[in-house]
Parts: C-alpha cells; structure tokens; sequence
DNA sequence: ACTATTAATGACCGAACGGTCATATTTTTT
DNA sequence: AAAAAATATGACCGTTCGGTCATTAATAGT
C-alpha cells in the first residue's frame, strides 16, 4: 500500500523537470521512462494516461513553487522584508525551484488555449500568489509599516505582472540584466510606501 | 515562379494560428494540411520539412505583429499619444494580430530552452520593441512634452514586462480585468511625465 | 513461512507522426 | 501550340507515439 505511494511520487519528481523543460505536448511517455529509469508498463500501475501523469506533474511543480515561496518569505520579520524577499525569490531564476522556469508562465502559456484542466490550475496558482502579495501589503499597512492609502491590489497585479514578463524576457534573451531592473523598480516602489 | 512564392505565402498564413495556438511541438503537418486544404506532398515542395515551415511562420507572426504595432502608433501625433496607442494595442488581446495572442509569450515560453533558433527569433523582437518605447519616450523628451529626467530605457523594460505579464494573466485566466488595470497604471505614470 | 495482493516488466498493438516519391497536373517558356 | 519546367497529389515508408497485457518479481497480510 505504502509502496505504490512512494512509487507514484518518485515519477512525478522525476519526470517534473522534463515536463517543465520540454511541455507537455513535447514530453513523451518514453522521456518519463528514460528519468525515472522504470520500464513503460510500471507508468501505467500508477497513473491512467499520461494526461493524468501531466496534471500530477503541474500540481506538484505548482505547490513546490508555492512552498519554496512561502519559506522565502515567512522566515522575514517585517512586511518590507517580506516583499523583498518574494521579489528575489521570483526574480532569481538560478534557484528555481523546478528545472525549467516558472511553472507558471511555462504551462499557463501551453494550456491557454488547448487544456482547460490545468488552465485552471495555473490560473488559481496566478492568483493565489497575487492575494499573498496583496496580503503582505497588508499586514504591513495593519503594522505601520506602509503608508495606508497604497492599493494592495493594483501594486500586487502590478509586481505579478511586471515579475512574470521579467522571466519571459529573461529566459528567451538568457541573460537576467532585464529582470535586475525589474527587481530594482519594484524595490523602489515599495520604499516609497514605507514610513 | 510566381505560383510558388504565393502558395508559400498561402501555407505560411494558414498554418500560422494553428502553430499559435497549439504550439510547434504540438502541431501536426496533417493540420497544416487540414488549414490549407493541400496534400501533403505540396507542403513539402515549398518547405524542407516541418522545422523550415515553423520558423517561417514565426518570421511571419512577429513581422505582423510589429507592422500592426507600428500602424497603431504610427498614425499618433504625440509621443503620449503614441505610448497610450501602443499599450492598447498591446492589452486588447481581442484584435490580437494572430489568433492565439502574442506570439513572443507563445513561441518564446515554448522555445526557451529548447529551441535555439525560434528563441533567437523571439529575442530580437522583444529588445526591437523595447527599442521602440524607449524611441518614443526618447522622441516626446526632445519635443518638450516630457520630464527629461524620465528614465526611458527603465520605462521601456516596465512597460514591456507589465504588458506580458498581463497577456499571461488575461490568456490563463480567460478575463482582461487585470490587464485593464495594467494598461491603467501604465497610462497613470506616462501622464505624471507629462510636462 | 505461506498466501494473496500488488507492483514491475517488456514485447506487442494500432494510430499518428514526419517525410518520400513516382505520377499527374498545371504553369511557364519558347 | 508544343515543349519544358515546376507544382500538386496521395499512396507509401520507417519511426515513434500512447497505451495494453500476460508474465514475473516483490510486497503485505495472516
């Protein structure tokens, strides 16, 4: 019982980074067998379809994403520090959490138009994060820390935006000066909002 | 020789929203075949093989995207005139040039690291159009219409980023809401530089 | 330790893939 | 109008695709 569990988790990790890579559409179910090692038929105990084994691939990168993200930020103190760690930890993309990039921007890009089922997903991840963003305002307006007329909403729609186009930018050039100014603008915006 | 130039053209044109929309990896020539209504054997007296086929209709996406782009601005007096021209061209995703929408956050997300030679492609438009917003912002300073301590290339690289990002959000999400409020922040700090 | 259940294997399947080519048709040149 | 050249066709090819299944190996329950 145990055992199918571990099984199941381990060919999602595995095959996690070459779905982020490559795409969904791109990934064949040869590509999972050649990461994890495993024989075609041992695919198929655990997952139905590769459809399947795809949407547990997003759901996982997605939360990693989210985890990483989270521990980034919930280990700073004040509201400040907290914004200024969600903006290193998107605008890094060295220390992505899953191979590949920005799971976001990678699989809502492929499915918008083709995959409702994880559409959807990406779309509830996008805006999850923005409400974190908009909470982190917040909580520093409740602290003090902010000057309390500052929209939470427009400046966490703004940052999610300009952070996500950055990554674009970033990985089609391979080269992060873009996103370094993105990083600095955002910075600076929330200095000015600091009292 | 005639004949062939336009049939090309033809396969180019008809081809290019199914590769938008499904993506390269994702689409088949037996939907190349299906949009231009050929055999599968003309496709290949114009093209070598899929790889030529798809560049070309890359070449194609982005040459008609800028060209609408220019139209748009173009026809503007002003150089405010003009940047508020290009951030409605940019955040109406409903006239988009190609169906699918941006071609750059479409090829670009699916050929970052996979595909050298679609990315390059890619590349060089994102940077020509972040050319052309700085151009403009450039050109509205020497007319007198702008603050000329304005940072341009830093507003260029905002505007750009801000704007895909917000194609990302609008295409996943299905809804413009926050693309409007996207081109309304653009459109906010453009007027605080108006002199 | 024995048994029942479950997981792992790889040969195999039909379908779809990108691509070819002899042939037929159309266009261009003369 | 005839000849030459170029374009369009669709049957066909080898490969890879997602997926199946009888068999074997390993695990879990007693």
């Amino acid at each position: 019982m145990k055992k199918a569990e571990k099984t199941k988790q381990f060919i999602i990790e595995k095959s996690a980074p070459v779905f982020n890579v490559k795409g969904i559409a791109a990934t064949a179910m040869s590509d999972v067998m050649e990461a994890t090692k495993l024989a075609k038929g041992s695919l198929y105990v655990h997952f139905e379809n590769k459809e399947e084994l795809s949407a547990c691939v997003v759901d996982y990168c997605l939360k990693t994403l989210a985890d990483k993200a989270a521990l980034s930020t919930n280990i700073q103190q004040t509201a400040r520090a907290k914004l200024f760690a969600f903006i290193d930890f998107f605008s890094n993309p060295l220390d992505s959490p899953i191979f590949g990039g920005c799971p976001m921007i990678n699989f809502g890009m492929e499915a918008d138009d083709t995959n409702p089922v994880i559409r959807k997903k990406v779309n509830r991840m996008i805006e999850s994060v923005q409400e974190n963003i908009t909470a982190m305002i917040e909580e520093g307006k409740s602290a003090g820390e902010f000057e309390t007329e500052w929209d939470s909403e427009e400046f966490a729609v703004k940052t999610f935006a300009m952070l996500e186009g950055g990554i674009m930018i970033s990985k089609v050039s391979g080269n992060k000066d873009k996103m370094k100014v993105i990083a600095r603008i955002l910075k600076n915006e929330i200095e000015a909002q600091v009292l």
